[in-house]
DNA sequence: ACTATAAATGACTGATTAGTCATATACAAA
DNA sequence: TTTGTATATGACTAATCAGTCATTTATAGT
C-alpha cells in the first residue's frame, strides 16, 4: 500500500525510514506515538512521509508487517519444517523458547515492536492484532495437533485448554523477555528449562486410570 | 495526596467522579487518556479537577488505587487467611481464579482498568505498576512458600519458575477474562478447572528418583 | 538550454491537549 | 446586610498533533 515513490526511494533510505518508525512505535502505541517526533528524527518533510504512505494507520501496519515479516523468516530458518515431524513437543517447544531468546537480541526494535503491538491491539485494530497474533496461533496450534496425534500429549484435556497454556507460556516468555532484555542467556534458559519440565509433566500422555 | 477540596466534596459527587475517571482509564493507557473528555462527561469545568488534584499523574495513580482497594477488599473477603492455612495449593488457586471471574462481573470498571494499568505500566510509571502488582506478587509467594513449607508441591524446581508459572497463569486468566467479558461462567470454570488439573499433575509434590 | 515529470518541502489548518488564573458564585459567620 | 472564605468556572495559553497543499527542487529526456 505504499505509493511508488516510497519503492522508488533508494534501499538505505527506507531502511533509515524504517529504522527510525520501529524505534518510535516500539516505544509507543499508535495513538500516542508522533510522526512529527519520527521526521525529525529521520530528518526529512512531514509532507515527504506523506508522499510515501496517505496516513498513520497505514505506516503503522506497514512496519507491523515489516517487522513480523523480518521476525518470521528467521523463525523459519532457525526452526525448519523438519523439526515440527519428528515429533517431541516439549522439545520443540524448548527451542522455540531459545529461537525467541536469540531474536529478542538480534532484532530487539522488530521483536519489541511486535511485543507492544499484540499486547496493546485489543479489539480495534484488528488488522495489527491478526498480523501479530496468527503465526504464533497457527503454531500452537500445529503443535498440539500432531503432538496429539501422534500420542505424545494426553487427550483428556480439551485442545482448547492446551493451546492456552501453551499459548499463555509463549507470551510470557515474551514478556519476560520484553522486561529483562539485557540479561544472561545461559540464565534465561536455565529458567525456561524448568517451566518446560513442568508442562512436561503435566501434559504428557498417560495411559487412562 | 488529593487536595481538601476534594474530600469536602459530598460522596456521591465523589464517586460520580471516580466513575467516569475509571471509565476513561480503563479505555485508554494515561497517555491517551483526556481530562477534557472526563470532565465533558461529569458535566464540570476542567478547572475543578485542578482544584481537586494537582495533575493528570496525581488523578491517574488516585483513582488506580482506588480501583485496587475496592478489588483488595473484595478478594480478602471472599479469600480469609484460614484458606490458605489449610493447605491445598491448588483448591487455593483454582478458587483464587473463580474469584476473579466473580471480581471482573461485579466490578467491570475496576477490574478492567487495574488490568489495563498494569499492562502498560512497563518501565516507566512504576508507582502504578507497583501498586497493581503487588498485591498478585505477594499473594502467589506465600502461595508458593507455604506449599512448598507442606510438602504439597515438589522442590526441586526453583521457586523463580514456580512463581512464575503460577503469576503467568493468573494473570492469563485475568487477560482472558478480559478479552472474553461476556461469556458464560461455567464454560469459563471448566476451562481453569482443566488448566489447573495441568499444573497440578506437573507441579505436586513426588518422590525423588 | 528547455521541458516534463517526480520528489521534497515546510508553512499552514483545525483540532485537541494539559494546565492556569482572574473572576464569579455560594455559603456561613458576624 | 456585610464580610470573609471556600468552591466553581471557562476563557485562555502554549504546545502538540495529523494531515494538506502550493511551491520549490531535483532528475532525466530531448
Amino acid at each position: 500500500m505504499p505509493s511508488d515513490t516510497w519503492w522508488n526511494l533508494e534501499l538505505p533510505k527506507r531502511q533509515f525510514i524504517i529504522d527510525a518508525c520501529l524505534t518510535e512505535f516500539a516505544a509507543h502505541n499508535i495513538e500516542s506515538a508522533s510522526l512529527s517526533t519520527i521526521v525529525k528524527e529521520i530528518g526529512i518533510a512531514k509532507g515527504s512521509m506523506y508522499q510515501y504512505f496517505t496516513d498513520k494507520e497505514e505506516l503503522y501496519l506497514y512496519i507491523l508487517k515489516y517487522a513480523h515479516d523480518q521476525l518470521v523468516t528467521q523463525l523459519r530458518n532457525r526452526m525448519p519444517i523438519a523439526v515440527f515431524a519428528q515429533g517431541d513437543m516439549f522439545s520443540i517447544l524448548r527451542q522455540y523458547l531459545y529461537v525467541m531468546i536469540d531474536l529478542q537480541k538480534l532484532f530487539p526494535r522488530e521483536y519489541t515492536f511486535m511485543q507492544r503491538a499484540i499486547r496493546d491491539s485489543g479489539s480495534q485494530l484488528t488488522a495489527a492484532k491478526s498480523i501479530g497474533t496468527r503465526t504464533q496461533a497457527a503454531f500452537v496450534e500445529d503443535l498440539i495437533q500432531t503432538a496429539i496425534a501422534n500420542r505424545s500429549i494426553r487427550d483428556d484435556i480439551a485442545n482448547e485448554v492446551l493451546e492456552f497454556l501453551v499459548h499463555t507460556i509463549i507470551s510470557a516468555t515474551s514478556e519476560y523477555l520484553y522486561d529483562h532484555p539485557a540479561e544472561d542467556s545461559t540464565q534465561v534458559i536455565l529458567f525456561f528449562d524448568q517451566l518446560v519440565v513442568l508442562l512436561d509433566q503435566g501434559m504428557r500422555y498417560r495411559i487412562r486410570k
